[in-house]
DNA sequence: AGGGGGACCTGTGCGC
DNA sequence: TGCGCACAGGTCCCCC
């Protein structure tokens, strides 16, 4: 899935045409994502106006002018494209030559259609259907399993090495996998655990409770700034991913790690090549060499 | 409780 | 060209 920084990316580019709007019709094409959609989804959303746009971890979280808040998951392959049916391009290009762009979506996976009065069309396409929306009382949201549980925003100040040292206290599973647990840190997926711990030099396997505090605080460090370059670069492109006005994000060129097996790790002096092993059922990329 | 494995669903890329 | 398998950015559930 989009990752944090892919989620932002995508809040950031519906944003614009979807907050302070008016939904004047909602088509869902199939009555169910990963679970079936709420009973009136269509009903409830069509004449709704969407007053804010967030996000909270990997969830957009739509806050309409009702007692519901839609919100959304983009699974794994989860994506939406604005298309706009009035053709006066009278705000200049939306596609400038500099950037690359996806190729359109396979209609046959277009799950969710939601049009503006304003005349924007947003299509949510989602070819492995991991991905889920749900209308969730606002005034008890935070209560909602989706998000009571969840760990702080690792780009706020509730996130730091204090965090982590609790969280991984006696704890054997290597920090990779603690990193995925959302209850700890909410937002980071695989590609970016793996290339946190790289850049902090830290095995992803070795018992996450005996990390020493001045490695925790470097790995802090290194989690922020990978997210911030991220979200920067527009997110990372592997094979759905794209901006929401069909831009493709860049950052997957600045992967040390993620599907670079075989390759040099970054981190100079070190002169390891980057190996793949299955761990908790994923992909764990890393240098064995300099990540000890 | 912690930790591993499989399920969910569809598409793509690779080896034979 | 075609077939079968491995694998994919996430999350949940079941079992030991």
């Amino acid at each position: 899935m989009p990752e944090l920084p892919e989620v932002e990316t995508v809040r950031g580019g519906l944003a614009p045409v979807l907050e302070g709007h008016r939904l004047a019709r909602v088509e869902a094409r199939r009555p169910d994502l990963r679970f079936p959609l709420p009973v009136n989804f269509v009903q409830i959303l069509t004449g709704a106006t969407i007053v804010k746009l967030a996000r909270r971890a990997k969830y957009l979280v739509a806050t309409l002018d009702r007692e519901d808040t839609l919100v959304m998951h983009l699974g794994m392959s989860g994506r939406f494209e604005i298309s706009r049916p009035e053709p006066d391009g009278a705000e200049g290009s939306e596609r400038p030559g500099h950037f690359h762009y996806a190729p359109a979506p396979d209609p046959k996976h277009a799950h969710i259609v939601f049009e503006t009065e304003a005349g924007a069309r947003v299509t949510y396409y989602d070819p492995r259907r991991f991905g889920y929306m749900a209308l969730i009382n606002t005034a008890t949201l935070h209560l909602h399993p989706w998000f009571a549980g969840l760990g702080p925003e690792p780009l706020s100040e509730a996130f730091g090495a204090q965090r982590l040292k609790t969280a991984f206290k006696d704890r054997k599973q290597g920090p990779k996998t603690l990193l995925l647990d959302q209850r700890i840190v909410a937002g980071l997926g695989n590609i970016y655990v793996c290339e946190a711990l790289n850049r902090a030099r830290i095995s992803p396997f070795k018992p996450a409770g005996g990390i020493s505090r001045p490695r925790l605080e470097r790995l802090t460090a290194e989690i922020r700034a990978v997210l911030t370059e991220a979200i920067a670069a527009g997110g990372s492109t592997l094979r759905d991913f794209a901006q929401a006005d069909g831009a493709l994000g860049y950052f997957q060129h600045s992967f040390r790690t993620y599907d670079r097996e075989g390759e040099p790790c970054c981190n100079a002096p070190c002169k390891g090549v980057i190996a793949r092993k299955m761990q908790a059922g994923r992909s764990t990329f890393y240098c064995p060499t300099c990540q000890v």
